[in-house]
RNA sequence: CGGACCGUAGCGCAGCCUGGUAGCGCAUCAGACUGGGGGUCUGGGGGUCGUGGGUUCAAAUCCCGCCGGUCCGACCA
């Protein structure tokens, strides 16, 4: 893409509302603009962001069994009647009429809609396990949206759900999905960690909450250090009995704030860290809460009919973007981790105009092109200075730097964005570089 | 939902207290000089001062309503 085209507002400045790092950068670099109290925009550079880690979520999903659909935002309030949620769900919930006044919901989850479809159509217990999941828009109307899309009304959140008939049943998809997160966040260059999350009535120890370390996250996270160095899951047979990976990753202690107790801390304090934490993700089964209300029941194998068992699981997706950038940032500006970055490369023509450079760059956006390598080519009039605070401001994983000096002997720099690491290479050099990585 | 505050050009702000020609920086446009880390100069465009009402000879400025937005607290992917 060549920037003189590309619609890729950035400021300067720090806009007054933002607060939070992450905010201030998707403000500046041009991935969002707000359009009312917590609801956003999607810029064409922030967009592709968005859809890299919708991508990365996707494959990990479907690696691990699930099967993606999509259910509608609108739901009909008659479905949360049903599960009693309509009246208990409170002002969060974004209530619409149609002109027949029926009334109506913009959906804030969606466990009454899937279970009421997996009811209609699942009879028999041949047919479980199933997991279901959306990448869907969520409305919920929260009292004070803010920091940008960390905590907007309208986000976009990757819901499964799955049904098994019985409760061990329900512990192998949970693992499953576990796993799969593991996998997912590594992909995303982030370092999350599961906590055990307060079941409430259900109890027992299947839920946890996925939290990625990084300075100005919201809430406190104590856990051993070990579970740092716990290696994500390489290959994995989803098949298989998963719960000793799910061992190596819940024998450490990790506790949120709210559940830390200094006093009857189990870890040796030089053994401990305290991070801030981002929440991105949250696991958890609750066994027949919507199936039995909803009448979700399959036959079994010895003919009777039985209610089965349920677990959801979430990722919120927009709100990764912001917590990529939360955790992989300078003073300059964001830090694209390679796998989700909206271009690899930024290619700077430092004096458009000049032949030699502008033949120079013009090979090598092709060439990059051909090889199907993303490339943003700033071929814009400006200042260098401008173009390198730009550059520096969107983050691209690698940055091509193409001056009047070295594009007489057909060198070029190549610079990397996360080490600052840069060295003067010939064209070719450069482009077998770029493609080897 | 309690508390505090803000709406003036695309962005950041001043002007309001003490009513009297709507300003500054950045951005933007034209031209020139420039050219390896947000350059300099000249000239230009862009504002129903959130909105409705009131007070007044006169309202961005004072008063009231409404709308929008932000922050702190309690709550959440």
């Amino acid at each position: 893409m060549r920037m003189s085209r590309y619609f890729l507002p950035t400021l300067k400045e720090n806009p007054a509302e933002a607060q939070i790092i992450s905010h201030r950068l998707m403000l500046r670099a041009g991935l969002i603009r707000q359009s009312s109290a917590g609801i956003y925009s999607w810029l064409p550079f922030g967009y592709r962001a968005l859809k890299k880690i919708e991508t990365i979520i996707r494959e990990e999903q479907d690696a691990s069994g699930a099967q993606e659909m999509l259910m509608p935002t609108i739901q009909s309030a008659d479905l949360w009647r049903k599960s009693g949620r309509y009246d208990d769900y409170g002002k969060e919930m974004l209530r619409i009429q149609d002109r027949h006044e029926r009334e109506m919901l913009y959906g804030p989850t969606n466990e009454e809609l899937i279970t009421d479809i997996f009811a209609n159509d699942i009879k028999s217990y041949k047919d479980l396990p199933k997991n279901l999941y959306h990448i869907q828009w969520k409305f919920r109307d929260e009292v004070r949206p803010r920091f940008g899309v960390m905590r907007g009304r309208e986000f976009l959140m990757k819901d499964a759900y799955s049904f098994d008939l019985d409760q061990d049943g329900a512990r192998r998809s949970y693992n499953k999905m576990f796993v799969a997160y593991l996998r997912t966040f590594a992909r995303l260059g982030l370092k999350a960690i599961p906590l055990r999350a307060n079941t409430g009535p259900i109890g027992g120890d299947m839920s946890h909450e996925f939290i990625i370390l990084a300075e100005t996250g919201e809430s406190q996270v104590y856990c051993h250090k070990a579970l740092l160095e716990v290696p994500t899951p390489e290959n994995v047979d989803y098949d298989s009995d998963l719960e000793p990976l799910i061992h190596d990753w819940t024998m450490y202690y990790a506790a949120a704030d709210e559940m830390h107790d200094a006093t009857k801390c189990p870890v040796k304090p030089e053994d401990l860290v305290t991070a801030r934490g981002i929440e991105v993700g949250h696991i958890f089964y609750f066994g027949t809460k919507y199936s039995e209300p909803m009448g979700a029941k399959v036959a079994s194998p010895d003919g009777n009919t039985v209610t089965v068992h349920m677990g959801s699981y979430g990722i919120g997706v927009s709100r990764l973007v912001a917590a990529v950038i939360e955790a992989s940032h300078d003073e300059v500006g964001i830090i694209w981790p390679e796998s989700i970055a909206p271009f690899q490369i930024s290619l700077i023509n430092l004096k458009p105009g000049d032949a030699t450079c502008d033949q120079l760059c013009s090979d090598l956006y092709h060439r990059i092109q051909q090889n199907n390598i993303d490339v943003l080519y700033d071929d814009r009039d400006e200042r260098a200075g401008a173009k390198f605070a730009d550059m520096d401001l969107i983050g691209l994983p690698w940055q091509i730097i193409v001056g009047p000096r070295g594009a007489k002997e057909g060198k070029v720099e190549v610079k990397k964005r996360a080490s600052g690491a840069r060295s003067e290479v010939s064209f070719d050099v450069a482009l077998n570089q770029i493609i080897a990585k």
